[in-house]
DNA sequence: CACAAATGGTTGCGCTCGCAACCTTATCGG
DNA sequence: CCGATAAGGTTGCGAGCGCAACCATTTGTG
């Protein structure tokens, strides 16, 4: 690495990349605001709920918390939220009555199909600043880091 | 790109980059805690007014808030605490009685210089699970984004 | 010079979240 | 078969944060 000796004895923050990807993450997440927030009223917990359950039907609040790696009390509420507006449905497990099945209602299975197509738009326009030789440098650096501190599913 | 068609009708949390570079942030922040946080005491507006007065002395809180993009509020909280502990002092602009000019102080300094390279060698651990290429060729695509979603200061 | 608008910074308020305690149901061990 | 322990999920509570209102001071304008 060409810009950083061993012993530094300042740290830039602006180069700091901890802090570049809290940064990242944080204009990512509003730059797709627009499309779940603005247009259909859903927050980022109840946006993630909404694309797990959509793309896993029949899933319980633990395989939901699993996969967004989200605290089970903020899933929790974000499923009490969407059953609320009608947007998913719980079933009582049969099996085991603790647990309770989650799926997409009619309308939030509506909402779902008009959903997904504009989210990924959303991000095909992001990536899309990246030449294909970039992302794919990009997004292999993403993968390792990702296996690095275990964040894979 | 290969594996996502135009029209997809469904969406994979796990594969989608938004998602994971939101996981990826937190799980950075994570991974460096244990230096500011176990060790300093410092959660991460602290640790990062630390950081910001330690490069650029006699700033003002406006300026932390620029250049760590935190609302200023959280600045003011930030400042207000590490004053507390004595770890910052600050003195009022003369010509300007509205601002105050922030600073280290001794133990602060202390403490700034203790830390920095703990923080700089805990970025340096994560960053060699990459290759150098792969380093390279990540950061190349994280400036092109961060200029994308104008983050720079 | 006076008054309006802007700026640096602080703070009350409401919201969100994680933690931990809790309830219910299931599983394990004797 | 019974009691202890665990697991799925909910909820009260406290901490942290953003918003907006606010105070003090400065700058702009007639």
């Amino acid at each position: 690495m060409t810009a950083r000796p061993t012993l530094e004895r300042t740290l830039e923050l602006a180069a700091f990349v901890p802090f570049r990807l809290n940064r990242l993450a944080a204009g990512t997440s509003q730059y797709l605001a627009i499309v779940y927030q603005e247009r259909f009223g859903l927050d980022i917990p109840q946006w993630r709920v909404m694309a797990t359950v959509g793309s896993k039907q029949d899933c319980t609040a633990q395989y939901i918390a699993a996969s967004t790696r989200m605290h089970k009390s903020r899933v929790s509420r974000a499923i009490a939220e969407l059953e609320a507006r009608q947007l998913i449905e719980r079933v009582s497990s049969a099996e085991d009555r603790r647990e309770r099945q989650v799926r997409l209602s009619k309308s939030g299975r509506r909402m779902y199909t008009e959903l997904v197509p504009l989210a990924l738009a959303r991000e095909s326009s992001l990536l899309e600043c990246l030449s294909p030789e970039q992302l794919a440098g990009f997004l292999t650096g993403l993968e390792t880091l990702e296996r690095f501190l275990q964040l894979e599913d």
